[in-house]
RNA sequence: CGGGGCGUGGCGCAGUCCGGUUAGCGCACCUGUUUUGGGAACAGGGGGCCGCAGGUUCGAAUCCUGCCGCCCCGACCA
């Protein structure tokens, strides 16, 4: 069983390599560090947009569109934002091709077609769009501005890895402008509010809340709000960013509004983004040794039915009276009627591609009146009556959905540490894994050394924890509060 | 950008050192039959400019030169 996946304890980066191509997500493309997303990958990711996309819209956000190349004079605009990000942009300087005389049946670049300006592959859409926003904002009645692009982003990452980091992602960004700082603030909390719980409802992934270091902060934000998951290998995933922004860009770009008060001033903003990394972090969050697995609420499938042959139209029946119950119901259900693929083989695949429930229906079930009902989640396999089927299914949707959620909250807790001296903090980050709270004097130079001696990172400053008076772990500094500390996808 | 490795049917590989029948194996694919309650068996079949370009040779997947591409390990990152 689970052929050809590599186990956790193995090798990890192997078996998510592994899941992703058995469970038919992703492959590599011929462009470097760019993947294709297959259908049923894909999938998922417009489960998630689903949700979110209705989340921001119920918010008050509407979405909008923005070119995909920004003239190199505006990308520049706002210095810090373009200094974090020079160094991994792609940059289109010719517009044609030409026959190569040199070389026959190839083309080159006309050397006459050169831009005069280049233009950057956005790696992020704040120049552009904060371009265009200084012509829609005159007045405070213009304001706030709630607008969010689905979009295509590209940032020429040295090491790649499928949903992880690729050089293309697609994600969302919100960018927003407000008259206020307070209210910007707000904005960014409330996305930052909204990621977590859509990473804790949905893909069951539990997250902490919290706001980045200087030096770990978005380029050209004055706070970078993050949520930070575990994954199972001990080390923390950054799965959500909501930043709020200042003045910075409306300072770089200009945009000012006249106030009631008939005063000009720039406008303060915010923004905020996730991408096609969730998915994997979907994946390193739940799945096993034997493939992936879903939560209920993002599966494509959330249950599949599987007849055991010899077929018979008895068989048939029942299974599509059981779909159209369940679709009913609001769940998605598959019937598998593919006939030359014999039921062991349709097990497994399901597993690998983590169907949340199986229904197994054959003819000596039948005979009694029974269904064989598997859970993805633990592998637990039941008989159930066939008249309680559908709600004893419908059912397991919450039950598993929950279960996972509990489960990674669980191992969660059980690798988080909170330790007081660097003695501590290093065995815990080198022999357990995961999060670790400890005490920071608050300087960039102790959160570099840390970083250097032990790879671990402060992921973020928790909103969620309490102050307390205590010593650095590290200097001996005083600190007012424990932050959070792991290794980092 | 440094260090290592690899390019051979769709995928994974053998063959390369030491040149020589028709380039082979597993998986996948197609057809047929028997199967079908945890990854079916048998029979038959299709598919290769051996990464590209030169060179050496009677003869090159194999030797030589140049180029291209990809993967892994480090510095960069959502």
């Amino acid at each position: 069983m689970a052929k050809e996946i590599t186990n956790r304890e193995e090798n990890y980066s192997q078996w998510y390599n592994d899941i992703v191509k058995k469970a038919d997500l992703a492959e590599n493309s011929a462009v470097r560090g760019c993947m294709v997303i297959k259908p049923y990958g894909f999938a998922i990711w417009e489960n998630m947009k689903a949700v979110l996309d209705q989340a921001f819209k119920d918010t008050g956000h509407q979405n909008a569109y923005f070119p995909l190349l920004v003239p190199k004079s505006l990308f520049e605009a706002e210095e810090k934002n373009a200094e974090g990000f020079a160094k991994e942009c792609a940059v289109v300087t010719h517009y044609r091709l030409q026959t190569d005389p040199d070389n026959e049946g190839k083309l080159r670049v006309d050397p006459n077609a050169k831009l005069e300006e280049e233009l950057i592959i956005r790696p992020t859409s704040e120049a552009i769009i904060w371009n265009t926003y200084k012509n829609w904002i005159q007045s405070y009645r213009d304001l706030p501005l709630l607008i969010n692009q689905w979009a295509n982003v590209m940032r020429w990452e040295m090491r790649t890895r499928p949903f992880l980091r690729t050089a293309e992602f697609l994600w969302q960004e919100g960018h927003t402008a407000h008259s206020t700082k307070e209210e910007a603030i707000q904005e960014a909390e409330l996305i930052h509010e909204l990621y977590a719980r859509f990473a804790e409802d949905y893909m069951a992934m539990p997250v902490i809340k919290g706001y980045k270091t200087e030096s770990e902060r978005f380029a050209g934000a004055d706070n970078t709000l993050t949520i930070e998951a575990l994954m199972q290998d001990g080390k923390a995933l950054q799965a959500g960013t909501s930043h709020f922004l200042g003045q910075n860009f409306a300072k770089a770009f200009d945009v000012k509004f006249l106030t009631s008060e008939n005063k000009e001033e720039h406008v303060w903003a915010t923004s905020w983004g996730v991408s096609t990394r969730l998915v994997g972090g979907l994946i390193m969050t739940h799945s096993d040794d034997e493939g992936l697995v879903l939560p209920p609420r993002l599966a494509p499938i959330q249950v599949v039915i599987i007849p055991i042959p010899k077929p018979s139209d008895e068989i048939m029946e029942v299974a599509d009276k059981v779909a159209a119950d369940l679709k009913a119901l609001g769940v998605r259900v598959k019937i598998d009627r593919d006939m030359k693929k014999r039921p062991g083989f349709k097990f497994a695949e399901y597993e690998m591609k983590g169907v949340p429930v199986r229904i197994g229906i054959g003819k000596r079930d039948l005979e009694k009146g029974m269904v064989e009902i598997a859970r993805r989640d633990t592998k637990e396999k039941a008989s159930i009556a066939l008249t309680d089927c559908v709600s004893h299914v419908h059912g397991l949707m919450t039950t598993i959905q929950d279960n996972l959620l509990a489960r990674a909250k669980k191992h969660r807790a059980d690798h988080t540490s909170t330790v007081d001296t660097f003695d501590e903090f290093k065995k815990a980050i080198a022999e357990k894994g995961g999060f670790v709270y400890a005490h920071w004097d608050g300087t960039e130079e102790t959160e570099d050394k840390i970083r250097e001696e032990t790879k671990a990172s402060i992921r973020c400053i928790p909103v969620d924890t309490v102050d307390e008076d205590g010593i650095c772990v590290y200097s001996g500094k005083p600190s007012k509060r424990r932050v959070l500390f792991a290794k980092a996808y």
